[in-house]
DNA sequence: TAAGATACAGACAGCCTGTATGTAAATCAA
DNA sequence: TTGATTTACATACAGGCTGTCTGTATCTTA
């Protein structure tokens, strides 16, 4: 019966990459949320991770770079929230989807990882185009799709389906933050889903003729 | 007759107090808005300021607070261009004012200071807490006042106005990041312009009933 | 004019990032 | 299996940057 640590048993190099790579995300994601980026030494994520700087710039070009791949955790966990919830409550149609969506964003906000890491930290460390992209493949896609689906079963009328996401996706930010940072959350949020649930309405029916 | 610098000519206190600051928050400014807040150290502000950083530390209490002012004055800026902007039109109804208003935020934002300092750096420098209380009393009065006067004269349904002013402040900066940072920024503006209509325009009337 | 307050100058300590050099473990070739 | 090479990791080091501290000049006030 090998013993459990001491004994390395001989793991392969692409399992001791991970390995390392992965307690170092686990480790950096709950220094970054608390503390922000620039707040958290390379130490102190390393100590946490039990794990040397030598390791950590090895597997990381720089502390941007683990700062990049902890993001990416952090916003592919929201965005299976999301699909989650909306495929666990049966609904098909686009635009009660949505609604669905925009609470279950306001929800997963209510932690404070995404909001510091993803939403306040993410554009000013990664810059806001690397930091579009990388959620580009995650919420983003989600939204664009919805909306897609919305023009083509037409209870959006037809337009650039990009640009409007971006709107949605901003306004949605702004709420997550708005309803967090509030005194009374929960009123905040009771508050914030009414106007978001407006927002959306206001785009499924045709502007009247001005 | 006295000689131009080398003499101080005998400055008051405040005089002096509010001539390095200003020449400080002056020499921050484009710095920061081109290397960004974590890119400009404090040697490169007080030397492009002509100022040494016992100055500096003796006027601001840290390079955050520095920050915050330079910041203030370009919200300031930008409040005022749009204030400009839309009684320049002679606009007094309130939804074609914000629909102007929209614009001239877009203009504003082709200009890299207001992106990076106000949108991108200024969140994670003061927290996202003190940035939205710093620009409330800027752009995010004047979008509360123009919605509440719509609600007023009956263009938009009576609802709770703060929330609903910070879905439509958070669409607008995420629709000024978008444009600016496009391969093709002329054609990004007319699509975020109509984008940013069609979302003003879905507020004027009642939502369908579901 | 003397005493105190305010504005500034320059040096110093501490921290933190990224790199460079050295070592152990794993993969590959023969 | 063994020797060579690559990969993963450890540690020491250099450079930069922030904030503080002590000392000096200028201004204010009694």
């Amino acid at each position: 019966m090998p013993s459990t640590t001491p004994k390395p048993t001989r793991r392969s190099q692409p399992e001791r990459s991970a390995a390392t790579r992965e307690a170092l995300v686990t480790a950096a994601r709950p220094l970054f949320a608390a503390h922000g980026f620039a707040n958290v030494g390379t130490e102190a994520i390393v100590a946490a991770a039990a794990v040397t700087r030598g390791a950590m710039y090895h597997q990381f070009a720089d502390k941007t770079a683990l700062f990049a791949a902890v993001l990416e955790t952090v916003e592919a966990g929201v965005a299976e929230q999301l699909v989650e919830r909306v495929t666990a409550a049966g609904v098909t149609e686009p635009v009660a989807a949505m609604r669905l969506a925009a609470r279950a964003w306001l929800d997963a906000c209510a932690e404070p990882d995404v909001r510091r890491i993803v939403l306040v930290d993410g554009p000013s460390v990664l810059g806001w185009a690397r930091w579009r992209a990388l959620c580009q493949r995650y919420v983003f896609r989600l939204v664009h799709d919805l909306l897609a689906a919305a023009m083509d079963s037409g209870r959006v009328p037809r337009q650039p389906v990009v640009p409007l996401t971006h709107l949605l996706l901003g306004a949605s930010d702004e709420a997550a933050l708005y309803v967090a940072e509030s005194p009374d959350p929960d009123a905040a949020r009771t508050e914030m889903t009414a106007a978001l649930d407006h927002l959306i309405n206001g785009l499924t029916v045709p502007p009247p003729a001005e």
